[in-house]
DNA sequence: GATTCTTCC
DNA sequence: CATATGGAAGAATCT
């Protein structure tokens, strides 16, 4: 492998690093969290890449020569807080007694130092790490860019390819054309006012450079636009230069002065007086340690081997030593073992592993440990497997927070291992007894995030303590009341078992039909710009964004005259409703119903869907959310496949791009017939709404015939259809004024209806009653398995906030009944599914409906297994219905 | 980061 | 007197 050159620039990443993290300090009172994500960083780095030179560079002061040219030029920023300016000094310190060069120059930025360096240090292979977009145009074949995307852990590699990838086949070096014309907010560079990232690349896609864009402008399409290059003409070529990173700052480029050394006392002494536990240690397993600096104490161990309790690695993390004095690194395998046979059997061992982005990809996945008081990172693939190896056999109870993430790398691991057969029956996690995250969503599914800061807060208050103990005193809080609340069955046996079921879909993925997407959102491409166009003609504006609510707004009620029929917070509303109403009124307005559809179909589902292809599996791998809904449904993110397109035409040709995979050639889809209805019957004990399902009868024709008073033979479609938005307005908890928008009649007409309604099924007027008279008295309703939803505005003296929680009353208790159905049928679905040893793997879950692919042989078997499970998921007083359909994509299985 | 609009069950 | 059907995610614009 090449020699690797790291240029960081340290400005960037220590802000990144201090809004990232919350604010440690240490015992001084001293501001040390930016400095200790900087480090936890650069240590990540060192690993990675495994430099043999480094460079640190800094912004020395606002003023530089951009400056010179532009006072205002990132004129707009805010002061940098006290708390992270302290940290500088603290940082570069810290890298000095490392002997890394940090380097900052009077006149320029970071960027100019790294510019410099990346072009004429001469290194084979150069390495860029930064949160700053603008350094993107220092890419070549030599030299790639780390990005950091969010945080400081979330990490977009570019190199040649993947620039191009992002800009529209643009080289790196175009990226200063492209400011120059759309400008930077972020730096207050001023671009061509009007011209945004969509013009500014066309014209430069199509131009090549700012210059030459200014040199053609009477052939650029578009008056406004030629007139708006003519006027900031100036403004675009001072902008470009902006954007310019210098590449021949006075500096020293010889690569032997940046050569990385072994780590030392200075760096040991550094890191003691900043309280960073265990960091010394870390850096000195990955950059090597001078003989000086190690204690004698640890190096014995080291080479001796620690089998005594009390000292060495075990004692220290074991025994009643402070974390301050382990001397040792864990990072090896020999050290797992030993650490795995030291832990008392029955003690409990609390672990998380942190997320990572491509699933199949490791490179970045990393479990750790904590345990009494020491967080330990396991890095390196062997490590990872001991660790595995060891979570499967020992017999300790064990922890998590979040354990879905731990079980999709321990999955991943046991996919890519040699695999002796049988292997599966072995569970991934021996004993797992906890997860922090779902107990407590099912304590209190309305909480916003599940982080052990928030639960330490939540549960500890003022007495939290270090982090690694605060998992233990959560888990000890959490305990008694998941107890007291009776959700102890459904968080074991329900969530518990869910989640590695979970881990195994999101890891399966789907398969979609990549080429097909591509030509697809090509051609819907052409037909937006079309529409786009012609939009601008129609409302006579040539600079028009029909994507903005607020200028179609403009035009069509101020321009145009049209009747205002809704209003929205900030002015008025556009939505399809409103556009609906105005038909007929304008052209424009048919145009832009149009262009939204598409425009919502391309951005969301079809270019959306494309980054989300896994490039090694060429699948699509989502990630269900298992504590976001607070009535205990499940939630896809990136992408969610929840909400695939189904109703229009052009909706379900997205849906087909949805495939079945290598091996297999149907996807088969299995959902649940009127689930909610049948749970309203059920909970509702209604005689009617029984009988229908109990015979099985079309429940929407059933209710009209009850409610229109008209044999069952005779209901029509129209009163069938209205009957269905009844049924789900009831579900829903809907008043009469909502009914009426929904039927398009009179609110009279509606509340009418309502009343024939609950008239005929009276056991649904009697359950609505009850469970808003329940979450009154009892502050909570609940659903069948006993899941828990609090309504804290229930008694609330403001209407509306009080009439959302009675909704709620009634809705949550169906739509979390039905969730959590759905939720043990697939767990039963999943352990038949193995125990018959066919091939079929659940893909996707739509809240009703699961998603399978099926090899042909096994199209009737799977489909018998799969509607048997989920019609004998829960034991009701009607049959719960199933309903499988087979397709060569997704919109076919329907 | 909030708001608006659209997609699904 | 005003209010006005449950649960989600995501893209784009604007502040």
């Amino acid at each position: 492998m090449a020699d690797k050159l790291l240029l960081i620039d340290g400005s960037s990443l220590i802000h990144r690093a201090f809004f990232a993290l919350p604010p440690l300090t240490n015992r001084k009172g001293m501001h040390t969290g930016a400095v200790y994500g900087f480090l936890r960083m650069f240590h990540r780095l060192l690993q990675e890449l495994r430099p043999r030179w480094i460079l640190v560079a800094f912004d020395k002061s606002r003023k530089t020569f951009r400056t010179e040219l532009f006072a205002d030029y990132k004129g707009q920023r805010k002061p940098t807080p006290p708390e992270l300016k302290e940290q500088f000094p603290m940082l570069i310190d810290v890298l000095h007694s490392m002997d890394i060069a940090a380097v900052e120059l009077d006149d320029y930025e970071a960027d100019d130092i790294i510019g410099t360096m990346a072009r004429r240090s001469g290194a084979p292979e150069t390495y860029i790490v930064t949160g700053d977009r603008d350094q993107l145009q220092l890419i070549d074949d030599t030299t790639r860019v780390m990005y950091t995307k969010r945080g400081i852990s979330d990490i977009k590699l570019y190199d040649e390819a993947a620039f191009a990838e992002d800009y529209a086949g643009l080289k790196p070096l175009q990226l200063i054309d492209l400011k120059g014309l759309m400008g930077d907010a972020s730096d207050n560079i001023p671009g061509v006012k009007g011209v945004g990232e969509k013009t500014a690349l066309k014209l430069i896609c199509e131009y090549g450079s700012v210059e030459n864009v200014l040199d053609h402008i009477p052939e650029v399409k578009g008056k406004a636009l030629q007139n708006k290059l003519t006027e900031h003409r100036d403004e675009a070529l001072l902008s470009k230069k902006l954007a310019t990173i210098v590449t021949d700052v006075p500096l020293d480029i010889d690569l032997a002065d940046y050569e990385v050394k072994k780590v030392g006392p200075a760096a040991r002494e550094k890191m003691a007086e900043l309280e960073f536990r265990g960091f010394y240690e870390q850096f000195a397993d990955v950059l090597g340690e001078t003989a000086a600096a190690s204690p004698d104490g640890a190096a014995a161990a080291e080479t001796a081997g620690t089998e005594a309790a009390g000292d060495g690695l075990m004692g220290s993390l074991f025994g009643e030593a402070a974390p301050a004095a382990v001397p040792e690194t864990v990072a090896t395998v020999a050290d797992w073992c030993r650490l795995a046979d030291g832990i008392a059997p029955d003690e409990k061992i609390w672990f998380l592993t942190k997320p990572h982005g491509q699933i199949p990809d490791l490179a970045f996945a990393g479990a750790q440990l904590r345990s009494k008081g020491v967080l330990y990172d396991l890095q390196g693939d062997d490590v990872l497997h001991a660790f595995a190896a060891w979570l499967a056999a020992s017999p300790n109870p064990k922890g998590t927070i979040d354990c879905k993430e731990t079980y999709r790398v321990l999955l991943c691991l046991r996919r890519h291992a040699e695999k002796p057969a049988g292997q599966d029956d072995v569970p991934l996690i021996r004993n797992l007894e906890d997860d922090l995250v779902l107990a407590a969503y099912l304590e209190d599914a309305g909480r916003s995030g599940y982080a052990l800061e928030d639960l330490g807060w939540h549960y500890l208050g003022q007495e939290r303590k270090a982090d690694c103990q605060t998992l233990a005193l959560v888990a000890d809080a959490l305990a008694p009341l998941l107890q007291e609340k009776e959700l102890t069955a459904i968080y074991r046996d329900l969530e518990l078992k869910l989640a590695r079921v979970l881990a195994e879909i999101e890891l399966t993925g789907i398969a979609v039909d990549k080429a097909r997407l591509q030509a697809m959102s090509d051609a819907m491409a052409e037909d937006i710009a079309a529409l786009e166009e012609k939009a601008r003609e129609e409302a006579g504006e040539p600079d028009f964004n029909p994507n903005s609510p607020k200028q179609l707004g403009l035009i069509l009620f101020e321009k145009l005259g049209l009747p205002v029929i809704k209003k929205t917070k900030s002015g008025y509303s556009t939505d399809v409703k409103v556009l609906e109403a105005l038909k007929g009124q304008h052209p424009l307005v048919e145009t832009v119903l149009r262009y939204r559809a598409l425009a919502k179909l391309h951005s969301t589902y079809l270019e959306g869907l494309k980054p989300l292809i896994n490039p090694v599996t060429g699948r699509i791998h989502t990630h269900f959310q298992q504590t976001v809904a607070v009535t205990g449904r499940l939630s896809s993110v990136d992408p969610n496949l929840q909400n695939i397109p189904t109703r229009t035409e052009e909706g379900k040709k997205i849906r087909s791009l949805f495939v079945p995979g290598e091996g297999y050639d149907w996807l088969m889809s299995c959902d649940y017939s009127q689930i909610e209805l049948r749970i309203l019957a059920h909970v509702a004990q209604d005689p009617t709404m029984l009988e229908a399902f109990r015979e099985n009868q079309d429940i929407h024709a059933r209710t009209a015939s009850e409610v229109f008073g008209v044999p069952l033979d005779l209901v029509s479609h129209e009163m069938r259809s209205r009957a269905k938005a009844v049924n789900f307005g009831i579900v829903y908890g809907i008043s009469d004024f909502g009914l009426s928008q929904q039927l398009g009649c009179s609110r009279k007409e509606a509340k009418e209806f309502i009343e024939h309604y609950l008239a005929r099924y009276q056991g649904v007027k009697k359950y609505m009653e009850d469970m808003v008279a329940m979450a009154r008295s009892q502050g909570y309703v609940s659903t069948l398995m006993g899941r828990r939803r609090y309504l804290p505005d229930i008694n609330n003296r403001n209407f509306n906030l009080r009439s959302f929680a009675e909704r709620t009353a009634i809705n949550t208790p169906i739509q979390g009944t039905a969730a959590d159905i759905m939720k043990r049928a697939m767990l039963k679905v999943d352990a038949a599914l193995k125990a018959s040893g066919l091939a079929s793997r659940v893909l996707v879950q739509v809240h009703d409906e699961l998603v399978l692919e099926v090899k042909d042989a096994e199209k009737d078997a799977t489909a018998a297994l799969v509607q048997r499970e989920m019609q004998n998921a829960f034991p009701m007083e009607v049959p719960l219905v199933a309903e499988v359909s087979f397709g060569k994509d997704w919109a076919a299985a329907k």
